[in-house]
DNA sequence: CTATGTGAATTTATTCACAGCA
DNA sequence: TGCTGTGAATAAATTCACATAG
């Protein structure tokens, strides 16, 4: 195995092969071939050797992958081999059901810190967190919190993205339905699952 | 303009072009061009154009695109020119915030049947619907619904697939977090926000 | 002079096909 | 024999570059 560099797509791929992945391990599996993840998940079985081509070999042949292992090489690749704290921005509709959201435990994500502008908000607790007013974003830094959740409305959301940047979060997962403009040493990953709704007539053939 | 197949990767951006343009719209705009769009939503502006001339040309060189009149179009290649009746499975803490979230409304989706098989939920309202058992299902068909939302934990997500697709529904948006099996003819999207988190650590340089 | 629309060039991503190891 | 790992081939997607229209 050669170093390259990840593909994107690849990088999109690994959280999906590392849900399955830990769901075997549970069940007690120890070694699983490309062709068995394949038929799992709807994925081609070259493309998955090909994926993790990217970053060593260790199936093998005539085997398949041991489990644990390979659970672990995609969580290293993906720096899911620590824990990740996390601060939520806004707790509307959207922001409430993330925090009652349990996949993100999955991959040792931990929401530690809340913050709204809404002053009938601030002060309350939800999930033993209190909410804290958006104007003490700044204090992330030094709780050594880097990954910012977004869930304002679009109108805010630019604003509250630069808040988190100036407090030294590196990635920010936006529920924001609108584009936000950050340094390039800071990843935003948006999602607006009414999009992928949006999307779904085009291919259902006509009513 | 010749027809050639839209391509998928288009296809997914439509949606975001489309919700742009509406609150352009909005706010009163006539013409907007691919560089302006562009601006707004971070992508390169060859992109958009390329992107409309797979359906068509309806921009005025020197000027832009009429808004009125690409909402129209991108909202007839997504089919969303007419309204859509969506059925919802599973109202746990998911498909409850679902429910309550409003950006379906967007593009013209109405949630007009709620399912689910907890027998404590069956019966009561939620939004003015009737929650129903999913033994139900089936009526799916002849109230003229067909496109199902997942919300259910992924051991039931298989089987309460099947179920859509035997009452008829070709689209299926999925937040079940595993890969289900449909007929081909059926369309299934699927969302699971905490993979987008997961590879957000991967982005980010260490901390 | 500005902005579209599109072939051509390029880059990125997937799939094939098979050598080689257990 | 069964499955990995990977070059080579192919396909898909993006970006360039510019002719062309208002």
């Amino acid at each position: 195995m050669r170093f390259r560099k990840i593909l994107d797509e690849t990088v999109r791929r690994l959280p999906v092969y590392l849900r399955e992945l830990l769901r075997s391990l549970k069940e007690g599996r120890q070694h699983i071939s490309s062709q068995n993840l394949a038929d799992c998940l709807g994925i081609n079985s070259c493309q998955i050797r090909k994926d993790f081509s990217y970053f060593g070999d260790f199936g093998t042949r005539g085997v398949g992958y041991n489990v644990k292992e390979l659970v672990k090489q995609i969580s290293k690749v993906l720096r899911l081999n620590v824990r990740h704290k996390a601060a939520l921005v806004g707790v509307g509709n959207l922001g409430s059901s993330v925090l009652t959201y349990s996949g993100f435990k999955t991959y040792g994500f931990d929401i530690v810190a809340i913050f709204d502008i809404d002053p009938r908000k601030v002060g309350k607790k939800t999930k033993n967190i209190k909410i804290e007013n958006v104007s003490k974003l700044q204090s992330l830094k030094k709780r050594n919190i880097n990954l910012g959740i977004l869930a304002v409305p679009f109108e805010a959301a630019q604003q509250a993205a630069e808040a988190l940047v100036k407090a030294g979060v590196k990635g920010i997962l936006s529920f924001s339905g609108c584009h936000i403009t950050v340094p390039k040493n800071v990843k935003v990953i948006s999602i607006e699952f009414a999009n992928d709704l949006a999307r779904l007539p085009y291919y259902t053939p006509a009513n």
